[in-house]
DNA sequence: AGAGCTACCTGAAGGC
DNA sequence: TGCCTTCAGGTAGCTC
């Protein structure tokens, strides 16, 4: 589900809550996710205070008080409630749907300013993940060490991704799917990219030439998009606080097979690159 | 090294 | 109604 702007939507909703809070008690449903909870998660988790909650592509980062970082990463599913948190109305239920309770796997018990509050992940397909790492060691973590460029700051500039694409025969498409070109971006908002950029999701990703300006500028003004609208809603997404994003309702191309491109009413086609769907325009996109 | 496939896991939706 | 297949926003590990 979660992309660079439903992560950072995640991180908004959450961090008014959660900056400052310390962590009581953490409850494991199961010894893992995707990758095995941390040697003692919980007892290296309790007691600490929450210092600030970032992000880093599509993880979430949170530096504690006792040096180590908590990494968390949603996977496909992966969603965060707070059932009984510090939000205006607490006991309203947030979602489209509720969560199975059976796929709540972390409970944590957090308290700040004298309230206590729960904050539970809840993931159906099990692709997220956690982990403890140093806050000193947190760039050459695996999780980071080879994460490429953050969208939305100075270093991502048009050089910095023509370095990353350069030498590349792969698709374009398939290119901004890897985490080492460009972090945070993910199915959804590549080929929204791709359509803004009137470029071919079948192009060769070292091929670009000067139009990957054009892509530089589509990848940075979607994922703006994004975040401002909330992110996008399929199926089950919701931010903390329980609004569903709106960007979804702005998709030129994601998941329109056979409706008109709104540039130029053509249908819009539904390829499988790399055994994933790629949605654009035949006619927009060279 | 680069590129392509598979696996991980569950639920929703569509076809018959 | 129910069974079966396909597909889903992600990542990593394996082969060639």
């Amino acid at each position: 589900m979660p992309e660079l702007p439903e992560v950072e939507t995640v991180r908004r909703g959450l961090a008014p809550a959660l900056e400052g809070a310390t962590i009581d008690a953490v409850k494991l449903a199961r010894p893992d996710l995707r990758i095995p909870f941390p040697p003692e998660f919980s007892r290296r988790l309790e007691g600490a205070r929450i210092a600030a909650l970032t992000r880093r592509g599509k993880y979430l980062v949170a530096p504690l008080s006792t040096g180590e970082s908590l990494i968390m990463h949603l996977g496909m599913t992966g969603r965060f409630l707070l059932p009984n948190g510090p939000i205006e109305r607490p006991g309203e239920f947030y979602y489209l749907s509720p969560p199975d309770p059976a796929h709540s796997h972390v409970v944590f018990t957090l308290r700040s300013g004298g309230r206590r509050f729960e904050l539970v992940y809840n993931d159906a397909r099990r692709f997220g993940l956690m982990d403890l790492v140093p806050s000193s060691a947190l760039r050459t973590s695996r999780h980071f060490a080879r994460m490429g460029p953050e969208p939305l700051t100075p270093e991502f500039t048009a050089g910095v991704l023509a370095a990353g694409l350069a030498g590349k025969t792969m698709s374009i498409k398939v290119a901004l799917l890897d985490q080492r070109v460009a972090a945070g971006l993910g199915n959804i908002y590549v080929c929204e990219a791709l359509h803004a950029a009137g470029v071919s999701p079948k192009r060769a990703a070292g091929r670009l030439g000067p139009r990957i300006s054009d892509l530089h500028a589509a990848i940075c003004s979607v994922l703006e998009a994004g975040i401002a609208a909330g992110g996008s809603t399929l199926r089950d997404f919701a931010a903390a606080d329980g609004r569903t994003g709106a960007f979804q309702e702005r998709f030129a191309v994601y998941d329109r097979e056979g409706e008109p491109c709104p540039a130029c009413a053509k249908p819009v086609r539904r390829i499988v690159q790399a055994g994933r769907s790629t949605f654009y325009c035949s006619a927009c996109q060279r």
